[in-house]
DNA sequence: TATCATAACATTGTTAACAATTAGTTTGAC
DNA sequence: GTCAAACTAATTGTTAACAATGTTATGATA
């Protein structure tokens, strides 16, 4: 049974064991999903377990079918995926000039700490921990500059690491966030930018 | 005690109303939501109430904090909406592309019974019934289109009317969606998007 | 009167039981 | 042997009760 840290929601935490399921291919396309299932794994009734089920439905991730539960969502067309990508971008570079201009030296210190920890992740190999530390990184920007966005990008980023990850070769991942993130500390927008749209592909 | 069609699930029923809701500013931004008192209203138990929420949530409508329920979210900044509205256009405008290249007779009188219910609501003046009206319109291509990304774009939707309408010049609406529903039945691409870009603002 | 602890209340979080629907399996007529 | 109807099992949908948390009102003390 898994554990969670104790004060986060159970929903948000069922959501996070989810979603690592599905990027680490352990959940297939169009598998159904029994909602007993995985509230005896957590250790919860039905309702929680629902409820995170809801919320990955309305994410894209999972879809949903009246009286006959949720399956894992088909991937998008690759055409699908470069409309995301695009909006993705779109969205994110608001967001790091914004973060720029409004960062402060604890901001830095933070997102070298995770990249750190995507670092090592890459070193590790493990595609579950690496996908997490991806997304844990961008996030940070998106949160601090645009809150109300944050969902949104979580949307469209769990899409495109679905279609196909990308996330395999390793040593390029560090290189491109290694780049984006001296770009960010140094407060050069352009820079930052160029290398964001390297990245997000 | 309001009613639903019987077929549809309870949450997508309540979701639609607490939008409508919104939209006509019967809930003031930052405004509690209760889910008991929702319950009652639609002569349910908080269950269902429970799913929309947490559908609305993560549709970026309303935010949740533990223990505490779900408010109305503040609305974006300037800057936010047109992000926002830029990527709506990116979505929307694969989706026109893609409509117009798949479409049947069929759908082509079904917009234009869209269109129709536009006008009717314009012309009695019910803002939410424009909304909606307006919403269905666009709604329509982009499930025809891209099943896969009707959630996101129905999300990106939503925030943009609640930041402010732009509905309320009833007239222009009219001719807007008039030209585009014109260009789109004539498989125009070029057009169909230019007008999709003047209305999308 | 101002402040703080405490008790009543209101609201959300969780659970388990029950209802409704769907899926699967057996039965039986032909 | 095949098909359909009836039955059984599995799953989701809904509900009401209870637990945990947050909010407000009360009252004693200084």
């Amino acid at each position: 049974m898994d554990k969670f840290p104790s004060k986060v929601a159970f929903r948000d935490s069922i959501c996070n064991v989810i979603r690592r399921d599905l990027i680490s291919g352990k959940i297939g396309f169009d598998e159904p999903i029994r909602e007993q299932k995985l509230a005896s794994r957590f250790g919860t009734s039905r309702g929680p377990v629902r409820d995170a089920l809801m919320q990955l439905t309305q994410e894209g991730i999972l879809v949903y079918k009246p009286n006959k539960g949720v399956r894992v969502n088909s991937a998008l067309t690759d055409e699908e995926r470069s409309v995301v990508v695009a909006m993705r971008l779109e969205l994110e570079t608001y967001c790091i000039k914004k973060f720029i201009n409004q960062a402060s030296e604890t901001d830095f210190v933070n997102i070298r700490l995770l990249l750190e920890r995507l670092k090592t992740a890459c070193n590790e190999a493990s595609l579950p921990e690496v996908a997490e530390s991806d997304l844990a990184l961008h996030r940070y920007w998106v949160a601090q500059a645009s809150p109300h966005l944050e969902s949104t990008w979580l949307g469209l980023s769990i899409r495109m690491i679905m279609k196909y990850t990308r996330l395999e070769n390793f040593k390029e991942s560090i290189g491109e966030h290694h780049r984006i993130v001296e770009a960010i500390t140094n407060r050069n927008i352009t820079k930052s930018i160029y290398y964001l749209g390297e990245n997000i592909i």
